[in-house]
DNA sequence: TCCATAAATAGAAATCATTTCTGTTTATGG
DNA sequence: CCATAAACAGAAATGATTTCTATTTATGGA
């Protein structure tokens, strides 16, 4: 959390409640949110929440780093918590209660060179998103 | 486009002029396509066209793996031609001109032995976009 | 601690992507 | 050709997201 707090500081942003309210829904459920989910899910805490209040937090926290946009099969936008930079993300989704985990091993190294060298690419960034079914949920 | 018109066949689906022009227009561009951007381009070569019809043609494309559905910054649909399997894709989109390139190396057998180790997971699917910029833009 | 100020916010309203609905048209197998 | 189900256009509805405006609040400095 102070962590979290940190960069909104390091950016000039106000800590306010209901940012810090969004961060620590993040932190706690570690799953793939939608900006519904998240408003409702903090207007429970606070006396009162509107959800465009909810959509530009979510759309700071993208920007600074603290969540990151995710792929979606139905492309709404789902966000979750997110601690790797931007350029290089890998997260495993449970196909079934939705919970993200980052994974730090990267081999992409291979297919970025593979590119390189066979498409006389450049590559920038890449996102691996893998899906299946967590430990809690087998 | 005889392989797409035959996967329209097999899946029982009518060859019509739309249907076509959709094919044609992934085949020949290669690129991140929106709904509106495909509209906008089949509506030139056809007499009367509806955004619905498009959105229903992206929709049964993507189902039978005619094209597939992308991650997009905005959160906006974004469809490209992708001849790979469903659990199995990797492509390299360029950031300046949006053509998608399908990358048919995989080193994520690596990746995928790790998170079931370590995770204890099961992976099911997993999709690997890299960005960054094609050899024509260079 | 208090105050001034810019940032953050609620709530209403607007926008825009996407889907649904209905009546008409069309591809296709017989 | 014809019958039929599928495909379609266009209008309308839906629902996510953004914009706008007036109000509230966090924060740095007195």
């Amino acid at each position: 959390m102070d962590d979290c707090l940190k960069i909104l500081k390091d950016h000039k942003f106000k800590i306010t409640p209901k940012r810090k309210a969004v961060i620590e829904l993040f932190l706690t459920s570690r799953k793939c949110l939608k900006p519904y989910d998240v408003y409702k899910a903090v207007r429970k805490r606070l006396d009162s929440l509107g959800l465009p209040t909810i959509y530009r937090i979510l759309d700071e926290f993208c920007r600074i780093g603290i969540i990151k946009r995710l792929q979606s099969d139905d492309g709404q936008l789902v966000y979750a918590f997110c601690s790797s930079q931007k350029k290089h993300s890998h997260y495993f989704v449970c196909l079934n209660c939705n919970k993200v985990q980052e994974v730090s091993v990267c081999n992409i190294n291979g297919i970025s060179r593979y590119i390189e060298k066979n498409l006389g690419a450049k590559v920038e960034s890449h996102q691996l998103q893998l899906e299946g079914i967590c430990s809690e949920c087998k």
